[in-house]
DNA sequence: TGACAAACGGATCTGGATATCCAATTTAGA
DNA sequence: TCTAAATTGGATATCCAGATCCGTTTGTCA
C-alpha cells in the first residue's frame, strides 16, 4: 500500500531516533537492512525536507534535524511520496468540478483517515521504550542479514 | 496511495453498475477513458475474482456478477491489487516475532482502516442516483476524449 | 597542508507495473 | 452452417520505481 522507498525512509528515521549521534549511510543501512547506495539517495530526500541533517568528512553522517517529537510519520512519508489527496476528478469530467463523484469521494476519504493518522503520529511514537527488546538496534549488533523480500 | 491498476477495476465496476446490460469492453473503456487493450485484461482479472461475469461472441460483453449492494470495494481491490496486512516483522527480527514493533503496527493499523472503510462499502455506495448528473454515462454520449494524466 | 573519511550528485541498470498487438476461440443471428 | 462480433490469452513493448556505481565535494585530524 506504501512503497518500499517509503518503508525505507520511516525504518531509517526511527533508527536515527534512537540512535541520536551522526550515523554513517553505511551503518543505518546494514541495521535496517536497506540497501546502501539506494538508503542515500533516501537520506538526501529526507535532507531537502529538513527532517535529518548530515556532516560530511571524517565523523561526518545523518541525524535528526528535530526531535522526535516533532516530526511526524505524515511529514516522511510526503518528503518520499506524497500522500496526495483527490481535489479533482480524476477524469476532468465537467460535471464533476463542483463535486467529487461517489468513487472519488470514497477514495479521498480514505486518503483522508491515513493522512490525520499518521498526522498525528509522531517519531516518538514509534522508538521502542529501553529496556524492551524491540530495537533495529538488535540488528546493527548482531549483523544478521538473511536476505529477503521486505514487502510492505 | 492506489495502483492505477486499481482505479481503473474500480471504475470499471461503476460504469457495470451503472449500465447493467451486458457492456462492450471499447464502450466501457471510452466511457471510463481506460486504454482498451488494458481494461481488457483488468476484466479478466475481475472475472477470475467473480466479480464481473463476461459473455463472448455477437451481443457478449462485460457485466456484474452479482448485485452492487453485494460486491464490496476492498473485494475488487484485493482483486487487482490485494491489500496487504502486515502479520510479522519485514526485517524478520526474532525479536519481533511476538508483536510487531511500533513502526509496523502503525503501518498496519493504517492498513486496517482503510481495509475496514472498503469493506464496509459497496459498489451501490458509488452509484449515483439517477437524475445526478454525476454519471460516467456523460462521457459516453458526448465521447469527451481528452488524453490526460489520471493520477490516483 | 596532506591524507583519509564521509556525504553528494550524476549516469546507468533492472524488474515489475502498465500498456499494446494480434491470433485463437466462442457465440448470436441470418 | 456461415459470418461477423465479441472475449480470451499469449507475446511483446514501454515506463518508472528501485537499485547500483563511481567520480566529486566537503570535512576532520594529525
Amino acid at each position: 500500500m506504501f512503497s518500499q522507498t517509503t518503508e525505507y525512509a520511516l525504518r531509517a528515521i526511527v533508527y536515527l531516533a534512537e540512535n541520536p549521534s551522526p550515523q554513517k549511510t553505511e551503518k543505518i543501512a546494514s541495521a535496517t537492512q536497506i540497501p546502501p547506495a539506494y538508503l542515500s539517495k533516501v537520506l538526501q530526500q529526507l535532507n531537502r525536507a529538513a527532517i535529518v541533517g548530515s556532516q560530511r568528512g571524517l565523523k561526518g553522517g545523518h541525524f535528526l534535524s528535530r526531535k522526535p517529537k516533532k516530526i511526524t510519520i505524515l511529514e516522511i512519508v510526503n518528503a518520499v511520496e506524497p500522500l496526495q489527496r483527490i481535489k479533482e476528478c480524476p477524469l476532468g469530467l465537467p460535471a464533476h468540478k463542483t463535486q467529487l463523484c461517489p468513487l472519488h469521494k470514497k477514495l479521498d476519504e480514505a486518503a483522508a483517515l491515513i493522512e490525520r493518522s499518521f498526522g498525528n503520529t509522531t517519531v516518538l511514537d514509534l522508538i521502542t521504550q529501553p529496556g524492551n527488546s524491540n530495537l533495529y538496534t538488535f540488528v546493527s549488533k548482531n549483523e544478521t542479514k538473511k536476505k529477503q523480500k521486505t514487502s510492505l
